[in-house]
DNA sequence: CGTCTCGTTGACATAATTCAACATTTGTGG
DNA sequence: CCACAAATGTTGAATTATGTCAACGAGACG
């Protein structure tokens, strides 16, 4: 049985911006099913179309890229709320490979519909417009992150902004958060390899920051995780929901 | 006296997908005028909001975020044709500054139009989405290089995308290009240390790969340097001009 | 002429990678 | 129920890529 937009469990969280009842039931038309996956199938292919938008209505995923020489970076994390495929759809070809790392559903839209609901919904373009800003500049962060910080820094901006993402939809509160990926996941994220992100996360435990076994994530001092990964607390831009 | 959109120097380039003449006609309007900037100054500034979006007419810049530290790192450089202050305009500031490398000439929208622009003209709407998904197809492949590139990979690949982009605009071909970036800047946006950057370049220099000096780049053996920086030479996607 | 900025090079320091081994858990087939 | 393989996490030791420090040259400019 699929979700009513109108009665989509994301339009709540307070980090999306409000969606009308009249933009709600337009995207019910807009939306043309459900797509549940399993742990570890690949929702989108590097290099290949795809005639299919999606915003992630729960479960995490992750997008990346491999190289020619079969190294992987992991460009971000897909939790829910998270809108995907625009790329794919407009360009011809995706630049990377979505990667379910948890069960997901997905809500999914037409392709060639989207220029109809451009034309007829303009608040709804303005807001992928916005979707794209906001995914933008989360991605110059990540750039400034890979290219500036060190591997400490690295670990702890990326637990610290993976916990807010979390928060945001309420998936994690009170320093504690269900964190389903494998540390191979964070290093390929982080441009790092797995043995030197394995011993900073030993260091950070050992030093009473954060404790992370098991898939569970426990920050016990979020002030100072942030402060080592050089990063603010300050709450996530809202942004809308697609 | 300023560019008549209609006449708009930047329109006739094949990386450009074609704007109609009507389209051109409704640019003239939403557009508020040109800005002509000398190198160095200062067009966006991180943390500070703007009520206006610019299209790079000519000339070259860079955005560039500074952490908490101070380190600096470059997100991408700017050239002729790009679309900025999306960021800045949406999301109440801006994550990052951009600064003018050559003097630059900027054209000028007002930010408070854009709603009326989407509203009145879907296709425009379209093309700012695609513009988008264009750019974040760039962040991430930089994302990929910073994470997974040796420094060697890493200058090969940023001067093969320069050097495409620059070609793309009619700014370079015949494998020579006018490169008015420092080496502080090429190494702040590959993430190297300026000094690595240098011996690299030593390096491919000494191995008549290509030779940068006096602010030219001379592209001795294309293949060879893709080959080295793991990148195909797939023509750029295209993408409207905003 | 002195003072900048920018490029260049050598010597040294260090952060991060690679290699290797082992522990734990999980699932699987005999 | 056991044996075994496949993932994943953990740790130590050796290696290497890259950063830092320092000095110098060339050109631009007042």
């Amino acid at each position: 049985m699929s979700v009513i937009c109108e009665a989509c469990p994301l339009r709540d969280k307070p980090v999306f911006t409000e969606m009308s009842d009249s933009e709600a039931r337009f995207m019910r038309e807009f939306k043309s099913g459900e797509m549940r996956v399993s742990p570890g199938s690949v929702v989108l292919m590097q290099g290949s179309a795809s005639p299919q938008l999606y915003t992630v209505l729960s479960g995490m995923g992750l997008r990346h890229q491999t190289l020619e020489n079969g190294r992987k970076q992991v460009i971000n994390f897909l939790l829910p709320g998270d809108f995907l495929g625009l790329q794919a759809s407009l360009m011809g070809e995706s630049s990377h490979t979505v990667e379910a790392v948890t069960e997901m559903v997905l809500c999914c839209f037409q392709r060639n519909r989207l220029e109809k609901l451009i034309a007829q919904h303009p608040s709804r373009a303005y807001d992928l417009i916005w979707v794209s800003a906001t995914d933008e500049h989360f991605l110059g962060e990540t750039i400034a992150t890979l290219g500036q910080r060190t591997a400490q820094e690295r670990v702890a901006w990326g637990l610290v902004r993976l916990y807010q993402r979390l928060e945001a939809v309420d998936l994690a509160g009170d320093g504690r958060a269900a964190m389903p990926i494998r540390q191979q996941d964070l290093a390929d994220a982080l441009g790092l390899s797995l043995v030197h992100t394995n011993k900073t996360l030993a260091n950070l435990r050992q030093r009473q920051v954060v404790t992370w076994r098991d898939g569970q994530l426990l920050i016990h001092d979020l002030p100072e995780l942030a402060r080592i990964g050089l990063t603010d607390l300050e709450p996530l831009p809202r942004r809308p929901l697609i």
